[in-house]
DNA sequence: ATGCCAATGTTCCATTGA
């Protein structure tokens, strides 16, 4: 048995209680964090050292961004992609050496928010985040053995998948070009998404609340993050869930924790 | 009805996030 979470943390620097509660109480083997906002000097080794989190791969950066994969079972650095070819620390990779899960490539990824205007032209940001897609489309093609890709994609795919999907269409995250563009990355390796596996439509598992009152009174949130399995590790997936409760928790991150475990 | 919140560093204001 292998348990794997994902977690845009917001801070890891700012959430080590946060994240010290989660991993005491839901146990991964392994955590993907996103946008830890750090340096890779100044990553909180000690908090992840105590609880027993002793192999880390951290693909920091200053201020804004960056990633970092914690463990409990032995790993290595397998690959640091720059999908959007402008220095930014969105990805890292790794391989499990076991005994649980030998061999197990995990990709951590934290896609592009993509900006305001739904529009490459009136809005650059978005034409990044539809490049880093069109470059991890072209990376899957080539895969050749079994992955898990994790992470904030910064996308709602399905109707279900946002509180209101009429008047998501035209807001950055559901557009119908995001969407189609996210599909043409899952065909190219064929992908499973394993929210919707363990979770079918439209059973709800949103996994970002803006902090905003307004919206959160009104307890509109969307699925954003995601955990994607090549087919043949997807078939050995036999659990999953969105930690919910995690966003009603003290100085809570906006997004909250998936965990998948694996007969591995 | 998407910055009215939150975080960082450029620090008493600007930038970023989705």
């Amino acid at each position: 048995m292998l348990s794997v979470a994902t977690w845009n943390i917001n801070s890891v620097r700012l959430r080590a209680e946060q994240v010290t509660r989660f991993l005491s109480e839901q146990a991964p083997d392994v955590l993907c964090l996103q946008e830890i906002k750090c340096a890779e000097h100044l990553f909180p080794h000690d908090v992840f050292e105590a609880a027993g989190y002793t192999h880390r791969v951290v693909h920091g950066q200053k201020g804004y961004h960056g990633v970092a994969t914690v463990s409990r079972v032995p790993l290595r650095e397998f690959s640091r992609h720059d999908w959007q070819d402008n220095g930014e620390a969105r990805h890292v990779g790794v391989e499990l050496l076991g005994p649980a899960g030998q061999g197990l490539i995990i990709e951590n990824v934290y896609i592009p928010a993509g900006g305001d205007i739904p529009d490459r032209e009136a809005n650059a940001k978005f034409g990044q985040k539809l490049d880093f897609l069109e470059r991890m489309t072209r990376w899957a093609d080539a895969l050749d053995r079994p992955t898990l890709i994790v992470g904030d994609f910064n996308i709602a795919p399905l109707p279900e998948d946002v509180y209101d999907h009429k008047a998501l269409l035209k807001v950055v995250s559901h557009t119908p070009l995001e969407v189609e563009t996210l599909t043409r990355f899952a065909d190219a390796h064929g992908w499973v998404d394993l929210g919707r596996k363990h979770i079918p439509a439209p059973e709800r598992n949103w996994s970002w609340w803006s902090y905003r009152t307004y919206w959160q009174e009104k307890d509109r949130g969307r699925r954003l993050d995601h955990m994607w399995a090549s087919p043949e590790l997807a078939a050995q997936s036999r659990a999953h869930r969105f930690v919910e409760e995690a966003r009603r928790w003290e100085q809570p991150s906006d997004h909250v924790p998936l965990v998948t475990e694996f007969d591995l």
